[in-house]
DNA sequence: AAGCAGGGCAACCGCGAGAAT
DNA sequence: TATTCTCGCGGTTGCCCTGCT
């Protein structure tokens, strides 16, 4: 059995809001309050409009204190370190926001930040691991990386920041099984260069500990801890001898289309230090993950 | 000047959670 | 305890505006 709607569609007007029902809707509200009761409100008040249209129109525009457009690099800040940290759940991080409302800050993001972001973020835009010569992110990626990060108790920014750290995102499941496939294989393979050892673990509960191995996983449910994962371990072969060639070398995967949840996870993802381990998670067939290295 | 494309944003849709019955 | 209903949320849509050709 469906859900009964919770108001006569036939019979209630949609589409923008003109200044006379606003007026009404504003001044039932204050003189009224909202009853508790979004779905009775709009004929009470006179309107023939769907209560959530009216709550979503109260909430966003006419309530006092809304601010709108002009988000300040303060309230930037708040935003790409919130989303690190929960992901898109806009109205907590509005709820930071004094004055601003979840629905502009979703479309603040989704027009303006992760753009910012993703420029930010994107060397050149290839799909293919770079060779041993090709250009390190620049200083700026890296600044943006580190006022993007997420709480990480384990890891130092500065661990996770220098060109010759490494980042972690997500990445579909094709590109993942790409780099599965093609890359880390060609890695693996690679004669002269680091060392990748992969190995499964069914069931692992291990996560993002202080010697430097992370978990990825979905910030909102962290429900990845019982997760298959796997396991990619890079070891230097001569630890004395590929100083120079570590530095060279910055290996890379670039997807040129980023949705929502690579974003968060871009944002989100943290890396390794010391043993350079790296952990990520199987059965998040959704996830994308890219790294750096 | 007209047509087109892309961006920005207001509003809608559908779902999950929790309260009420 | 099961069912129904409302609220609140995030994702998506579609209109309008602006800039480009």
């Amino acid at each position: 059995m469906g859900r009964a709607p919770c108001c006569d569609k036939e019979n209630v007007k949609r589409g923008p809001w003109s200044p006379e029902e606003d007026a009404k809707l504003k001044d039932y509200i204050e003189k009224q309050g909202t009853g508790g009761n979004w779905i009775a409100l709009p004929h009470k008040a006179g309107l023939r409009r769907c209560g959530k249209s009216c709550r979503l129109r109260w909430l966003n525009y006419l309530r006092p204190n809304i601010r709108h457009g002009d988000f300040t690099e303060e309230e930037d800040k708040i935003i790409y370190s919130l989303y690190a940290s929960i992901g898109s759940r806009w109205s907590v991080i509005a709820a930071h926001l004094q004055g601003r409302t979840d629905n502009d800050i979703k479309n603040y993001w989704n027009t303006k930040l992760k753009k910012k972001l993703i420029a930010s973020m994107a060397p050149p835009s290839h799909h293919h691991l770079a060779t041993a010569t090709s250009s390190s992110p620049s200083p700026s990626h890296y600044n943006m990386i580190n006022s993007l990060l997420p709480y990480n108790p384990s890891v130092s920014t500065n661990q996770l920041l220098t060109p010759q750290g490494m980042m972690m995102t997500m990445m579909g499941q094709q590109q993942q099984q790409l780099l599965y496939q093609e890359d880390m294989g060609s890695l693996v393979n690679s004669a002269n260069s680091n060392k990748f050892i992969m190995s499964h673990q069914e069931h692992s509960q291990e996560q993002s500990t202080n010697n430097g191995i992370m978990l990825l996983s979905d910030v909102r449910s962290g429900s990845s801890t019982t997760s298959t994962v796997t396991r990619v371990k890079m070891e230097h072969l001569d630890h004395h001898h590929h100083h120079e060639e570590d530095e060279r070398s910055m290996s890379s995967v670039v997807m040129e289309d980023y949705g929502m949840e690579e974003i968060k996870q871009l944002i989100s993802s943290s890396c390794t230090s010391s043993n350079n381990s790296l952990w990520f998670d199987e059965n998040k067939t959704e996830d994308k993950f890219m790294l750096y290295y």
